[in-house]
DNA sequence: ATACTAAATTAAAATCATTATAAATAAAAC
DNA sequence: GTTTTATTTATAATGATTTTAATTTAGTAT
């Protein structure tokens, strides 16, 4: 199951001339697998065997192939997602946990913000932040 | 016009026991005088006498306190602003400008987030990313 | 199948923003 | 003015990420 959607990525690697090696299979599969927000270690505890620097390599690589959404928010260390359908974001203050969420696309604020600023819009993120609820059990 | 907004910070600090230091007086003109969202690097150039680590311990203090937010968007280093009214951002791919803008508040979206998701919820950010004009023009 | 070549991987060192340490200084209370 | 304790500072440490340069390998051509 998650080799069916490591292999729908395939293409687009082959599409721009890259070459599918083990270590970028291997990475692709570590972040569907863990289905989260893997930071660069995380997945690297998961595919010792693959160098820290290979995966930073590819990392990079997928964000600008646009496969990955980078997600820089925290305490200064990126996570990782896979880049399909729009959703949101909630940010744990305590422990670092992203959560997804669903609400209808705020696109209308990248309207009012173009005429507002003069920028070329691309895209936006929207993230609340707040306590999980393990970390609010453990609050005395 | 810039000591008249500092001196209105003064009573943030002794209200927390906080001693008033040249140096932090100096932090916050910085900041206001720069009127943008200057880097810890950028104050330190504006106030090169003030070492860089006092720069980072308070700018650091300010936040706790609520007086700034840090805005940790962007190529792996932290910006900082004046805790005022609500707005939002709009940040340049290229140069990595940002520029404050006004919409509603958006705090619908932290009801449906809290409901979904169970996070108690503190706050929200909104980033709209673009090309900023002057990036746009240097596209040949 | 085999050899070739450019791309990818890797270990090691470098970099950069930020934080910790510990000694020197100075703000505020007496 | 003296004292106390917070603050500043230089220095070193940290931790995530990037660079470098040598080795390996995927994909192509033979």
């Amino acid at each position: 199951m998650d080799e069916t959607k490591t292999m729908e990525l395939i293409p687009h690697l082959k599409e721009r001339g890259l070459r599918i090696t083990p270590q970028r299979l291997l990475i692709l599969e570590a972040i569907i697998s863990q289905e989260g927000h893997p930071t660069a270690e995380d997945i690297h505890q998961y595919i010792p065997y693959t160098s820290l620097t290979t995966i930073y390599n590819n990392l990079k690589l997928f964000v600008k192939l646009g496969i990955l959404n980078e997600l820089p928010y925290g305490n200064g260390l990126s996570k990782y997602e896979l880049n399909h359908s729009k959703h949101y974001h909630v940010i744990c203050q305590e422990c670092g946990k992203i959560v997804d969420f669903n609400y209808p696309n705020l696109k209308e604020v990248e309207h009012v913000a173009s005429e507002l600023t003069n920028f070329h819009i691309l895209y936006h993120q929207f993230e609340v932040y707040g306590i999980c609820s393990s970390c609010q059990d453990e609050e005395s």
